[in-house]
DNA sequence: CATGAATGAGTTTTCATTCAT
DNA sequence: CATGAATGAAAACTCATTCAT
């Protein structure tokens, strides 16, 4: 009822600080957990568990099972504000900034593969208001990408009968899948998957190489 | 269409078949309520509401709730083993093999949009026996298909240094990506659609053309 | 609807009959699966299974679960009528009768072990008028017990001090007891055990023997 | 009689205390309705409601309904413990051990009628580690019992010719009928019903007395 | 007689959430 | 801040019983 912040900070960092390392912490945790048994079979037991304390105080960092999938919705979002800025500050051809775009976004996904797989597999489960902005901001997303495409089509780097809605299907489709089949412990440097998966993609909408010549180049 | 073969019914159909027709009801509405809902957050009284029976009832014609998950997993189980087939059975050269997988493949995914994609989110929902066979039946499926790509290239029509690793995951992506954008209401033609996705993963393959070249073929 | 009993029994017994081995059979399945998994814990499928019948149609013998277990209790009311009549009937001693009457006793709950585990362990889940009719037969049964006992002191041919309520219990708990941990696999021929109880259960209240006593005599 | 052994609780025991209190509440509860309605037919409800709470708080206690039934089981197993360790730490003669057995027995049987009812009748629905459990308890149980007895014999206290197997299972049930019959209401003080069966056991078994010698020596 | 199908009330168990201390 | 305790709604599943055919 009455904070004294003074008396609890005796050592240690701020309790602001502090707060934000639980929450923080506890965001991990959700991500863990969800990412194993998916977000509806999952329990707030199962977090509290995780991060070690009990289940009623979970709540002091959080108001809803949901929040805690908003939250890992939020990282993504936050991501995707980020690397669609980079690409568009990019001064350079459509087509690099294709590759830019594709290359940076596998890497993240590979980087965070628990965050994205809860991201994309488990976003509909939020409800009201929030579920309303996933929806707008895939969205958006997707009108971006498009535009990209489109762009290179009229610098003519692509073929000008190329069918907007199919490539951008596929592009992200070939970016999703990723963190779906990859397996951290299998050794491959992110860097490397995510160049050779630009370089493919890249080459699949120029026309300018596919599968065959993935091997060459990487 | 309903053919009594004895006398002894003279209205309705046989007890069997009726059986047999509820089942697949059930069966049909577990996939249409797991589909919307995710398996873990649908409800037995979920399916029993579409079903038009009471929760208890639905107990007459399954075990349990995993039960009507493992029927879905089996209807794709089955329909794997019959391309795989079929794709084996055909006479003709490996890259021909491998666009006629393809197209059947889609085309069916097309067809059977809620099964499959409740087979895809959700068949790690399985426990035990189960778990153990869904696993198994998709590194089989897995293995064929790397066989089907690795016959390509030892015909000579994919370039040498294909990764075969790479290369399969890729095919597979393509082919399980689709019922995840795919809208009925979008009167695409499922055919078409096939088709398209068939003559681009061989172009890609093959080097025989990519995106750009779909639009023309079409 | 229509009953033809006429065509019906083209071969076999007559209809009466062949209900009358039914309803035994039932009876007998209804002993077997309550002496393993007890009255509340078995149910009506796990009798139907033994009995070969789907479950709706055990409904054509009884009204109820509580008639199946009403049978049992039945029986062995029946058979303790008929040992209290035999031993009130026989010319002889009162401690010759009581040594008759423990001797048939525990014979007969060797010979039907699992009905009289049955009714033991389980009389208590009869419900209404039934329930009261059990402790009434008990407490009858008691009774005879007891009568017997003390004409037997008044025979002089135990203490005068003998508690009568003592002793009753004491002569009932060593009959009662004998159906507990009898195993029809060890061999030991029924009516040796029944002699040796009824031996020794006589030699205590008379004082000739105890357990040393025993071996000596059979 | 509720103690405060730090001053960092004003007004009610530590937690621990609490906990532990509610525990054996719920233990009791749970004793008392299983004796009364028998194990499978008791609801996690009626215990509930005999507790004061709802059906669901229970669980914050227990993890299954089987869990109560285990918890009676292992106040008798430890209760074994502690007699058969009183009985041969017993610097005396077999004879006079098995008299002490018998009464503390037969005591501490009827100070927990209850209890001792539900663990004879119920122990059967216990399931995989725990049924094995008992039934080795049980077993090694019997075995001191048969011990002690053959070391009156080896003594020469009773005949050379006593059947341990049979002796022993009479002793048990002399002792494990108590309970069976014992109403608390009767007013019959414990300790002098312990005495009067451990006399007449021990009179049996050495063949100085039977039913008659009872009631004098009492 | 027997079956297949359904019912509906009841069972055990889980779980997100709340809140006084 | 954290805990212990409780809540109450809902979940999966069971089962005695009924009844038209």
């Amino acid at each position: 009822m009455t904070d004294s912040p003074t008396h609890s900070r005796a050592k240690g960092a701020s309790p602001r600080k502090s707060r934000d390392r639980r929450q923080a912490e506890v965001t991990r945790a959700a991500v863990d957990v969800f990412s194993r048994k998916g977000y509806s079979a999952a329990s707030i037991q199962d977090i509290a568990d995780k991060v070690g304390v009990l289940k009623g105080s979970l709540y002091y960092y959080i108001d809803s099972k949901e929040d805690l999938l908003w939250r890992v919705v939020e990282e993504v979002h936050e991501h995707w504000s980020e690397i669609l800025a980079e690409t568009e500050d990019l001064a350079a051809e459509p087509v690099e900034r294709i590759h830019a775009f594709i290359k940076l976004q596998v890497e993240w996904y590979l980087n965070n593969v628990d965050t994205v797989n809860v991201f994309f597999r488990e976003w509909q489960y939020l409800s009201g208001e929030r579920l309303k902005e996933v929806r707008e901001r895939r969205r958006r997303y997707e009108t971006v990408v498009r535009d990209l495409l489109a762009s290179a089509r009229a610098a003519g780097d692509v073929s000008p009968e190329l069918d907007l809605r199919y490539a951008t299907r596929f592009v992200l489709a070939a970016v999703n899948a990723v963190p779906d089949w990859y397996r951290p412990s299998d050794g491959e440097p992110v860097e490397a998957i995510a160049t050779a998966n630009a370089d493919m993609t890249v080459g699949l909408l120029t026309g300018t190489g596919g599968f065959s010549a993935r091997a060459e180049r990487s």
